[in-house]
DNA sequence: ACAAATTTAGACACTCTTGTCTAAATCGTC
DNA sequence: GACGATTTAGACAAGAGTGTCTAAATTTGT
């Protein structure tokens, strides 16, 4: 027994860090490859690990592969409730609130490192594994974009925002503010910071446009025209 | 030699067929499987073909393969570009119209069979073939965009809408028309034809919302003169 | 420094796949 | 029916990858 501090920490210091290590390579090599094309060898040498270590801490390549999926459906989710818990609840300047959570949401949860990989994942082998990606689908989409649509419910609760199906202007948000990235999405890339910024203003401005509260003729004319 | 006519279509006959059936079957088993988890028996068995008859007719797997790409582009494209052709401009009833176009351009473009392939072989080899796919992105999207890019523009020039950046407009009438769709597509399914139409029904509604011509006549005319 | 646990390198059997080769069967045309 | 071209089934060698095993080396806790 340890009586010492952190007891789930301390005895496996070397040995969490190494499994730790395969799983994050194991993520690289099956993006790339994805799963028949990733060979053990080269996630191992990824890794810094002998082929060994792997069987030992994982069984054989499908437990790994799907501890990896697991692994990064579980961090992004968090990531991504975080960030929706910096939206703008009480915004000062809508348009530049809203395009900051955009930005925030697709630098931390959709354009870095897990966010890409799961992505990739998911397209490549989601057809494979039916089950681990359904339940990606319930855990992913299916609790993010109710949260979204909740927040934006409060903001036309609030009388910022127009709206008459918060769902749909939810998931019209996301299509919006990512217009401007699907090519680069498609082929696995990460777009510019400023591409992101970019996609983000233009696709915010347009659904200010659409369910922006319209004060009156004269004012709305004049938020098109500061915003150009 | 052959002295008849069509000297290059009349003796292989039942020859091209193969060759096409070899194509048609390597689409789908690269699809489903990936580039490496793909094998050719599989192929051959899934195009009534034995596995000799395909390295007759293209040499090796990743010949074979290019194939299948640059076949499922070029295909697709015309697709494209026929659907375009269709573009309303000059619409009677503008609502009906677009949701009309933007469900013409999913259902003959983005969820057949060709573009559900295409959009899948990019996703998931699309790093492993920089030359390949950068030819995909100049024919594709570097093509296509522009071109309806164009169409909404002459609708704003005909008075329909008051846009600032045809471009924009362009990319982000994708984004929402596509805006329910988005973890299908991930996955690889096909949305059923009520999701695809009530996709584009919203999507074309926040479309107009944004961009739809408003009661004064006067503002528009200002603010598209001033933005172009 | 000692003892237990972990990691390592390498060899190994096994399976699967690619691409080639050959001789027989089939097809399309005259 | 006969001829040339194409297709077929099957065997084959060569290579690559998975997962197991072992004995030696290393790390870790006391």
């Amino acid at each position: 027994m340890k009586l010492h501090v952190s007891p789930d920490i301390f005895p496996p210091r070397g040995h969490e860090a190494k499994r730790l290590s395969i799983v994050d390579a194991a993520a690289t090599v099956f993006c790339r490859e994805g799963f028949a094309g990733a060979n053990i060898d080269l996630i191992a040498a990824e890794a810094g690990v002998s082929r060994q270590t792997i069987y030992n801490h994982h069984g054989d390549k499908e437990k790994l592969f799907v501890t990896v999926v697991r692994d990064l459906t579980e961090r992004c989710n968090a990531g991504i409730f975080a960030t929706i818990a910096t939206f703008p609840d009480r915004p000062g300047d809508l348009e530049a609130d809203l395009i900051g959570f955009a930005v925030r949401l697709n630098q931390n949860c959709i354009c870095n490192r897990d966010g890409k990989f799961l992505r990739k994942l998911i397209q490549t082998e989601g057809e494979r594994y039916p089950e681990l990606f359904a339940e990606w689908r319930e855990q992913g989409p299916g609790r993010t974009w109710p949260a979204i649509a909740a927040r934006f419910a409060r903001l036309a609760y609030g009388g910022y925002l127009t709206i008459e199906d918060p769902d749909v202007a939810a998931r019209q948000f996301l299509g919006l503010v990512n217009a401007e990235l699907q090519t680069t999405f498609m082929l696995g890339g990460s777009p510019r910071e400023d591409e992101v910024l970019q996609s983000a203003t233009n696709g915010v401005r347009t659904f200010l446009r659409a369910f922006g509260k319209r004060r009156s003729a004269s004012s709305e004319k004049q938020s098109a025209l500061a915003s150009a």
